[in-house]
DNA sequence: TTAAATAATGTTAGCGCTATCATTTGGTAA
DNA sequence: TTACCAAATGATAGCGCTAACATTATTTAA
């Protein structure tokens, strides 16, 4: 049978199995729930010893650390971490800011997080920047007010409040995605932008494409690097760097990706290669070019950016770049979860690379 | 210019442009970091005051308050959380389980929690149970540790002793994606994915056709409810229920539907149409089909569930059931808020419906 | 002008836990 | 036995903040 309280007021006892123990005070502050201090009256020891059975069960004896285990099973006793956070200066949290758990990208990313912290028993707290700088200055101090442990953000542009903010709350800090572009506060992972850029122009222009576009969503500071990496190579190859350009800041989806490259295609039909910032907008470019009969790649050729789930399926399979997001996250949070334990990283920076995927889009 | 510490050693003093003030003590467990007192010191008033000044500022003489602002700003304070839910009885966090973040279903139902958060100044702990309701168990117990204000969980099947901690945690709790499907423990918001699965059964029967399969997925409970509301249709239309059924509790992955539907139709080519529990997955078949010349919808029908960002734009359009992802996160930590702010919700349960969006592809 | 009401600020205690040091228990060697 | 040491457990204080009540300043009403 299952009832469950209808009631959530503080104080408000609500009925329990609690072997007759009930929560101590009931006041206006006290939530009704089971304390240590409950498990240490019930097992009849002092509450130290409850939180040794807890936190160094090897410095409880067998016998007594069993039964504290079944009293506060029987108790259905959760510590509060907040009080556990507050006496031993540590949240065992780590906050992540990222621009939006909307994106695959991103969620891949959170993903080589998660997996890491949960190995070791810390906890996520995350916030979104929606890519702005301001709204970044804000989440993070309202992370920091969690006290986390560490703190993992994305990117390496941020604005002088936001380092004073992270330098001010002396935690070890890793910013990820990107690496060479700008000032490292302290640890970093992630990948050169600008040379992924690059290496898919010099694929393109290997290819022989010459009038080759590029299509950029979001066009936040990395998808910026991207462009310049890649428009750079074009130039030294003495193309068009400018003409073949269509850019905007509306995010990336597979939609817009059919209405840019029925735009780009309407002004300049010539274009025989295009490179877009992101998967999404690649299938979406695939898509409209079927419709318009275009054979891929014999008329055009489309290139993509991150090598995403569907990539490697789709028709004709898409050329793209293959980023590291689950290990990103994954590597960025050991190097934190390391610095935390005291123990050694080999590096603060670490760049994980990409690979280009020639695939038969491009 | 940026120097951030080397390290992060408990007590060590950090040169900081402080104006002057020191943090308090720097005892062993003095993170070395700015408290309530520093300001209150600061400014020469009682910390209750900075206190209520960050709290609820109309209780502060708006000059009072101009300088407590300034000497924050200053001091780069940021309030300790930890204390705060501990003096205050509340943490402004709400909880979050959900199978697993690495699902774009489930990216969206969290950035509709997460925008609904922001706006009333909760955290977000969130945790993936990997769609196994030990590791549900488990998590739940870790964030109720945290002692969040609310918690919203996915689905309506759960453990016992899962149950047992919800209810001894006594806060509020949503449990999403489904209702109408099992025991409410509190709150419920979703909707039928039986009815859902019926919805797009009858829709195909009445294109006319009649060797309907089915491609699932993951085949959690909720997929389980769909092919069951799906199968009953063709059940009650005397059609095949099993003969061109094909599971699998892999994750659901573009690939994978390529791989399934090749699977399929090597061993039943008269198969007209698919039912696919997932977009991904119809994304896959599509592609696989195409590959193969099969003609959609005329040779073979596809349809899909969610309406994913790729679902309008890939060629056929997919036909599928768009499911209210994001209103669902979003109106599940609206009821939560309400009931926390003891502002009285219309229902405990919402069903947020979904909608058969038929497009090209059946 | 003075009392009463209200606004603004202060004092005190305590939220639930753990660091630190103190004490007790049990085991070992002399 | 006694002295000694390690292991096990306990007492105390305090982490940084806010609820509750107390006091003081300011405004308003009579």
């Amino acid at each position: 049978m299952v009832l469950f309280p209808q009631n959530y007021k503080k104080g408000i006892e609500v009925s329990r199995d609690n072997a007759g123990v009930k929560p101590a005070k009931s006041g206006s502050r006290a939530k009704g729930r089971i304390t240590l201090n409950d498990v240490a009256k019930t097992v009849g020891v002092s509450a130290i010893t409850i939180s040794r059975a807890l936190n160094d069960p090897d410095k409880v004896k067998p016998v007594l650390r069993a039964r504290i285990e079944k009293a506060v099973a029987e108790l259905n006793y959760v510590p509060n971490r907040a009080a556990r956070s507050l006496a031993a200066g540590s949240t065992q949290t780590l906050a992540v800011v990222i621009p939006t758990i909307s994106n695959t990208v991103f969620s891949n990313v959170l993903k080589g997080i998660y997996d890491q912290t949960i190995e070791h028993n810390y906890e996520v707290l995350f916030a979104n920047t929606y890519y702005s700088l301001q709204n970044e200055e804000k989440v993070i101090s309202k992370l920091l007010a969690q006290y986390p442990d560490g703190i993992i953000t994305t990117g390496l542009d941020m604005t002088e409040r936001s380092k004073e903010l992270l330098q001010a709350a002396n935690i070890p800090l890793v910013q990820i995605m990107e690496v060479g572009a700008g000032e490292v506060l302290d640890m970093n992972v992630g990948f050169s932008h600008f040379d992924a850029g690059a290496s898919m122009a010099e694929y393109l222009l290997a290819q022989g494409y010459r009038n080759i576009g590029f299509l950029g969503a979001q066009m936040d500071f990395r998808s910026q690097r991207r462009m310049q990496g890649f428009l750079s190579k074009l130039a030294d190859a003495n193309l068009e760097t400018d003409k073949y350009l269509m850019t905007t800041t509306i995010p990336s989806s597979v939609k817009l990706g059919g209405h840019m490259i029925a735009d780009l295609l309407s002004e300049h039909p010539q274009v025989d290669a295009v490179f877009c910032n992101n998967d999404d907008l690649a299938y979406g470019a695939i898509f409209e070019c079927q419709r318009r009969k275009l054979r891929i790649p014999e008329q055009i050729a489309i290139a993509g950016f991150n090598d995403l789930d569907a990539s490697a399926s789709i028709n004709p399979s898409l050329t793209t770049i293959r980023t590291p997001l689950y290990e990103i996250g994954n590597r960025a949070t050991e190097l934190l979860i390391n610095t935390l334990k005291r123990r050694p990283n080999l590096s603060k920076t670490l760049d994980l690379g990409f690979e280009l995927i020639a695939r038969d889009s491009a």
